[in-house]
RNA sequence: GCGGUUGUGGUCUAGACUGGUUAGGACCCAAGCUUCCCAAGCUUGUAGCCCGGGUUCAAAUCCCGGCAACCGCACCA
């Protein structure tokens, strides 16, 4: 595609992102954000934040390692369950799931069985590989987690985490205490997860160490209805366009017409959403919920929704974050695991919290940005939320004589302070405004001969090409009320 | 991981089949000149054959191995 080439291209010239390790030929899996790949992804983090731990009071940020003990992941069921038993054709070299050719020749769910049993099943039923009918080696394991050894003797071992929720979760009842036993109660966290995926594809899309976003709710669905039904109130008559698990086509429908999804789930639905239109600034016909298939849910999920993007240049509807109702499922397993007291006491006894969790592949969600705001018809362009845009502005002078380059020099140091604005001389001042174009600058300043006259100077906005005369005493108001949304630039035309 | 295709300055590419001067071009970038608003022009400059080995008097070119990318398959609790 060559919308996917350009734009591939323009994040590593311009000083986005690429491969990894390039000079050493690169690995697959890993990339580096650049100097404007950055700033993009620390003002997402930052807009994430404010808008996710604003739902309520009681939401808070957190961090934690990225290697856990052996044990922690034990419990929450990956060292088990993060793993497929590969069996191998000593034939044609075909790499195939044990407990898939097993599945299909028995008929039931194999899932549960390791290394001997596969192996047992395979020559009790005499299964030969499918593709040429060679005999098989013998089952081995391969966990998608990367495994670490602990301190000088090697003998202890961890991993890196596969998800930042299990960090949430082991820190469940030293927060609750912090926090003075209040719930809900909400611990989000940004940080790297790693996965050593088989054969990691499309760029930002799967990659073998990522970032997530996730904030986890801990409440009691009985206790807490009303809460989330006051908080749901607000909110119930949006509309989203979602598609059921039961349903053939996505449909545009009110929040309150969802049937069976309790206020809790319902919130924090209605309000990914509306993080997608006004943060991110997406179209409405570029996202669309949708709920996943029994086979398709992690066997711990209740209930599982996905937001996804479609993408032009990975090829379609792809999953940027999901919403998950976990349950008690995991504070239920690090209580049997770990002996710690991981239940709250309530009029009916003790209770183990349950979990909805808000889920964000950062890096994902960066690329729906450029993917979607990149443009590359008559001129290449990136249409960047303002508050996201790495750039926010940027001053020239007109020419670079007669005292424009120093008097631009004075604006830019006024601009400075709050803004997000770079300063440049070099090229035509036609060469400077693509440069910015092709980065997302939202506001390009200059300074011209009237400048100098009456000190004012023209501001022109990316998309519209169109240019306004603002006073250098107003223009930090003027564009912190575009930036801000508060006015337009068509209302100063 | 399997099969197919591919890998040349920052970007895009010519050259490879048929081995042979300083690997050519365009754009970008930088410095300077010029310039009163949308990649103008001029001068100068930085910088490259994915990596390793082999064949040969001689390898970007042929052979082998590796790495990476793209597509398909498989995989993605």
């Amino acid at each position: 595609m060559a919308e996917q080439d350009g734009l591939e291209s323009m994040c590593r010239r311009r000083g986005f992102l690429w491969q990894s390790s390039e000079i050493y030929g690169g690995e697959a899996g890993f990339y580096d954000y650049g100097h404007l790949g950055t700033k993009l992804l620390e003002n997402w983090k930052k807009e994430w934040k404010d808008f996710f731990l604003g739902l309520d009071e009681n939401y808070h940020l957190i961090n934690t390692p990225n290697i856990y003990p052996h044990r922690v992941l034990d419990a929450s069921g990956h060292v088990d369950h993060f793993s497929d038993v590969m069996v191998r054709c000593e034939r044609c070299g075909a790499s195939f799931r044990g407990d898939h050719l097993v599945e299909e020749e028995i008929g039931e769910n194999a899932e549960w069985m390791g290394k001997e049993e596969i192996e047992e099943k395979i020559s009790e039923l005499e299964l030969s590989c499918p593709e040429c009918g060679g005999t098989f080696s013998e089952p081995k394991d391969f966990n998608m987690m990367f495994k670490v050894s602990l301190g000088p003797t090697g003998e202890k071992s961890g991993f890196l985490r596969p998800e930042t929720a299990q960090g949430t979760y082991i820190n469940f009842r030293r927060e609750f205490r912090a926090l003075r036993k209040q719930m809900p109660m909400g611990l989000a966290t940004i940080g790297s997860a790693f996965r050593n995926e088989i054969s990691p594809r499309q760029g930002l899309y799967r990659m073998r160490e990522f970032l997530q976003a996730e904030l986890q709710i801990f409440f009691l669905p009985d206790k807490h209805e009303e809460v989330f039904k006051e908080k749901f109130e607000v909110i119930k008559d949006k509309k989203i366009r979602i598609k059921r698990a039961d349903w053939k086509d996505t449909k545009e429908v009110e929040l309150c017409e969802l049937e069976g999804l309790a206020p809790f789930y319902l919130f924090h639905l209605g309000k990914i959403y509306e993080f997608y239109l006004d943060v991110m600034e997406l179209d409405p016909e570029e996202i669309r919920v949708r709920e996943l298939s029994e086979d398709e849910k992690a066997f711990y999920n209740k209930i599982h929704f996905d937001i996804e993007m479609d993408f032009d240049t990975l090829g379609g509807w792809k999953e940027v974050s999901g919403l998950h109702y976990r349950g008690n499922y995991d504070l239920k397993q690090h209580q049997k695991e770990s002996n710690a007291t991981l239940s709250v006491p309530t009029e009916e006894g003790k209770k183990i919290p349950h979990v909805i969790e808000l889920s964000f592949g950062v890096d994902r969600n960066i690329w729906s940005l450029l993917d979607s705001g990149y443009h590359s018809n008559d001129r290449d362009w990136l249409d960047l939320p303002s508050k996201l845009a790495p750039r926010q502005a940027a001053v020239f002078p007109l020419v670079r004589k007669d005292g424009l380059p120093e008097k631009s020099r004075e604006v830019f140091k006024k601009l400075e302070k709050d803004f997000r604005v770079t300063w440049e001389k070099s090229g035509s001042i036609g060469k400077r405004y693509a440069r910015n174009d092709e980065v997302g600058t939202r506001y390009c300043l200059t300074v011209d001969y009237d400048t100098i006259e009456d000190n004012t100077l023209t501001i022109r906005d990316i998309e519209r090409k169109e240019q306004i005369r603002v006073s250098i005493e107003e223009m930090n108001d003027v564009l912190s009320d575009l930036i801000e949304g508060k006015k337009g630039f068509e209302d100063y035309l």
